[in-house]
DNA sequence: AGCGTAAGAGAACGGTGATTCTCACGCAAG
DNA sequence: CTTGCGTGAGAATCACCGTTCTCTTACGCT
């Protein structure tokens, strides 16, 4: 088999169970076995767990915010686009083995061992940042709004994992269309449409 | 040396430890050390590592909650109560050695495969939901408010953590305030916002 | 066909960690 | 004093894991 689909195996296979039951509740061994690759490729192809590790929290972040920008975009307008992302959150809560973030869940576990793990998570919240900072400015909204959407798309996640309830996502959309129309009220005509 | 005091003993090394490195990344051993205990006596006071992860969790809510308590009841009005919580979020996440939520990086770590921390970390939200219930209650504000709220907290020290950015307390304690007066004007008597 | 290379299966290695066991010792009761 | 229990220090045990090595097989190329 090619290396390039053994690669992707390798990588649903790690992420699955990464995701499922943490970093270092899996073993190289395990992965192997979930993704049909021998040990000799795993480690031709990722030369050490820990890259391993960083290559599915990079490839995860580029797929989980692709699907967010996915969702989003099937909103027209600038408004609706910010409030879709907590709509995407609900379904996202919704999904059988939804176990939270997985970069906090990483950071948590080995950011304080692993830089890359660490680097990795910050980059990740920091993408996202400036995702919703792009969309309340393109909604004409402020950019310190961009900060708040944040705190509440990281505290519904959290939320929603721990207490096991995916209303956590109604409940920041709700908050978050309060925030939107604060933020009309006192800075009307701050931006123009669109970019 | 009497029990308890041994056990005190181990159960700060074991809180400096396991929140600053996480669970798995300690051992019995470096817990031994730490406390000065003997591993005899760590196994005669907690007779497994999972209980001790759990006592250590257990003593870490009521602690943190405590101290949480201390802070907002040095406030009078009920407001400024519950604006307080997220100074003090800035002055936890300004110490030293911060590193986000201990509940909920146990969760990631271990959420999957350990009931115990699971409900632990559950208990611990479930436990500061209904604080914040209280506190808006009492400052005569809608029960709606105190889950917005929860996720602005859980937001803020999950930022704070990850980006290394005290400032997200700040920006959340502004963000709630906004709510507070938008939910003033909305549910009864109350003066106009201050802009 | 014959040779060389790469691959897979799985054993082996080196290290670590949770938990238990050994042993020598202090101390209290007889 | 002696006996026996509880203790601390640390070795021993048992299992697991990341990583590497071995051996055998399969295949491409000439």
């Amino acid at each position: 088999m090619e290396a390039a689909a053994q690669e992707t195996r390798i990588l649903d296979a790690a992420e699955t169970l990464f995701y499922g039951r943490g970093l270092q509740a899996v073993g190289m061994a395990e992965i192997r076995d979930a993704s049909g690759a021998s040990l000799k490729r795993l480690y031709q192809l990722f030369p050490s767990k820990d890259h391993l590790v960083e290559a599915y929290l990079r490839r995860r972040d580029v797929r989980w915010r692709a699907s967010l920008a996915g969702h989003v975009e099937d909103q027209p307008s600038g408004e609706d686009r910010i409030l879709a992302v907590f709509e995407w959150l609900g379904s996202w809560f919704r999904e059988p083995g939804f176990r939270g973030c997985a970069f906090v869940n990483s950071f948590g576990e080995l950011g304080a061992t692993s830089e890359p793990v660490a680097i990795a998570a910050r980059d990740h919240v920091e993408a996202l940042k400036d995702y919703l900072a792009r969309l309340v400015s393109e909604a004409g909204h402020s950019a310190w709004l961009a900060q708040s959407l944040l705190l509440l798309v990281e505290g519904a996640i959290t939320t929603a994992a721990v207490s096991d309830d995916s209303a956590a996502a109604d409940h920041a959309r709700e908050t978050a269309r309060k925030l939107l129309e604060l933020d009309s009220a006192s800075s009307s005509s701050s931006a123009p449409g669109r970019g």
